[in-house]
DNA sequence: ACTTGACCTTACCCTCAGGGTAAGGTTTAG
DNA sequence: CTAAACCTTACCCTGAGGGTAAGGTCAAGT
């Protein structure tokens, strides 16, 4: 006796806008699913559950690729909890690489800003640098 | 007698690909060049310069907006180094904020990648903590 | 003179994770 | 009966380019 909702109250009820929803269906992270006559589609609880994990799992910063994985998974009794650890670490160590890059950038900018007197003179320290591809 | 040069010498002596000198002739980050009878592109000396700094801020992470912003201060002999300064300053806040962003995401992929066993059993505390919006 | 290979041109579609809008059908409340 | 709120598909847009196709040009070797 599952209850069935439109697409706004399944929007609502997880936190995912309806375009995204739609867009979950056509790049397969989300099973099509049952339409009314008018050919409205109506979801289930359920659906609204994997539509809280992609969510979480986007927060977090998996591509859809990965969620792909990650919901196979999940579904799946018979997995070995090391498939979805070594996800989960692999990712890590692409979000640390990423913040490493940013913090890479952020020195440059930093000593850039220092030594320019951000005052009325054009003589920029900045644009010297970046001309001259120093750092 | 400046010497002009086709896109593919200013592409390996800017390091920017041609088909990237391309796109950015069409988005405005460079002048469209002169060209022989036959079509080709002829670039400037001073064209490579602009494609090394438009490189150089690109590896700093500024934006294409930001860029041009930036090329527009270069150029003026009136720019106050103020107005560049902000600039970067900007952009240092955005990529701090970045950083801040995946450093949080980080915290909970590692306090979930901990409480997984990792073995082969199917229970997994990540998918549980993923399905349960935990974190 | 001819051919081969390297180079150049424009034009089109692809990425990623959706957002925006249009044009139109459905349903619910007044 | 109508207006609001909802739903449908289809199309284009983002940023910063990459890939590929189909075809024109140029220089070197034969």
């Amino acid at each position: 006796m599952s209850k069935l909702m439109s697409i706004g109250v399944a929007a609502r009820k997880s936190g995912v806008s309806a375009k995204t929803i739609r867009h979950y269906e056509q790049t397969g992270l989300l099973p099509a699913p049952a339409r009314t006559d008018a050919g409205y589609r109506l979801y289930s609880e359920q659906a609204v559950q994997q539509l809280q994990f992609i969510r979480q799992s986007r927060r977090l910063g998996f591509s859809a690729a990965q969620i792909r994985e990650l919901l196979v998974l999940w579904h799946d009794e018979h997995r070995a909890s090391v498939q979805v650890k070594q996800l989960v670490v692999t990712h890590i160590h692409d979000v640390e690489q990423q913040i490493t890059q940013l913090q890479q950038m952020l020195i440059v900018l930093h000593k850039m800003a220092q030594q320019c007197a951000g005052d009325d003179s054009p003589h920029c320290a900045i644009l010297n640098q970046i001309a001259n591809n120093e750092a």
